[in-house]
DNA sequence: TTTCGAAATGTTATAATATTCTATTATATC
DNA sequence: GATATAATAGAATATTATAACATTTCGAAA
């Protein structure tokens, strides 16, 4: 089941694009993902295949961390015989080259709206609304990476998931 | 198959307590582990009971992430009738109070040295030997719940699990 | 344009991780 | 000792992920 979008933006502060704004073109933000992704698999020489461009869509449309089972239900409303290695194999794909992020806490799936920087990101997962934003920061990127340098450790790969609650979940709450 | 844990420290560095030094007394630490363990229990009226005991004197004894179903497959030497419940509702109190991190990019556990401290921590995952370092460092806590706060969020957990190669495994590709 | 090799997909089965549910037993307190 | 709570037993099942091998598709080289 999506998560319930609210309709307008009764914030009044500044846009935060960390998570979708209140109100945002849902419709347009999955268009522009997947133009985004077609246009850097031609730039990379990357074959964007109907069932790649199947899954992507599927978790775009979610608009929230999706396991690859629900992805599995919904490619089959398209794709009768789709499988669970048909599916992995779509995530492996699109998580290698950055077009879905792996939420490691939840064995789920998020669209990347940025899959043309190479950016380490960080998580901020809402519990109440399961959404999830993308910080992006570097500061986090580098401390870390300069932490454990200092401990003899060489990175690779940072894995950084926050969860709390979300500013659109906090001011609901209060009412 | 436990890893293979070197002998001797031949770095002649400050010694790094992030990774379990070279030659450290194995069986030494695990007892300290559950020592620590029994005494926070007592102090928290916790009941430290007879599974619980095993399971975190199993992943010690591992003292590098041991899934599950391995724990499952040591504990049933000493109780035959064990089943997966059995394991995963004693590392839900072993998680619960800190004796155990779960790291969940690797779905496995590590036992935690110091229970006693209310911490944030961070991994250092070794993907040559896959061990795992704990760091603990407050700086990148703070700064991850500051720049979560800046965009209104509000940290309830973080989760950061950093793939690299730990010193020891680097002097000894350097040969 | 044919052919050939690599990449992608199809298909079946199974491995690995985790939870639900109901019943029973142990423990601490009164 | 009665009793409420926490812990454990046990069976079944849910969820997540991969292995292995066959077939098809695609693009580049001949």
């Amino acid at each position: 089941m999506p998560p319930n979008i609210p309709e307008t933006n009764l914030s009044g502060k500044a846009p935060d694009t960390t998570f979708p704004a209140r109100g945002h073109d849902h419709r347009t933000c999955i268009a522009d993902a997947l133009d985004a992704a077609d246009r850097v698999c031609r730039e990379r020489n990357l074959r964007f295949t109907r069932i790649r461009k199947s899954v992507l869509e599927i978790v775009w449309n979610r608009h929230a961390p999706i396991g690859a089972y629900d992805i599995l239900d919904a490619l089959r409303a398209e794709r009768r015989t789709a499988a669970p290695p048909t599916v992995y194999r779509a995530l492996d794909f699109l998580v290698e080259h950055g077009f879905v992020h792996k939420i490691e806490s939840l064995n789920a799936f998020v669209g990347c709206g940025h899959p043309d920087d190479d950016h380490v990101a960080q998580f901020l997962i809402c519990g109440d609304c399961r959404q999830v934003g993308e910080l992006e920061d570097p500061e986090i990127a580098r401390l870390i990476a300069s932490k454990a340098a200092h401990a003899g450790f060489d990175v690779s790969r940072q894995t950084i998931e926050i969860e709390g609650r979300c500013r659109n979940c906090a001011e609901a709450a209060r009412g």
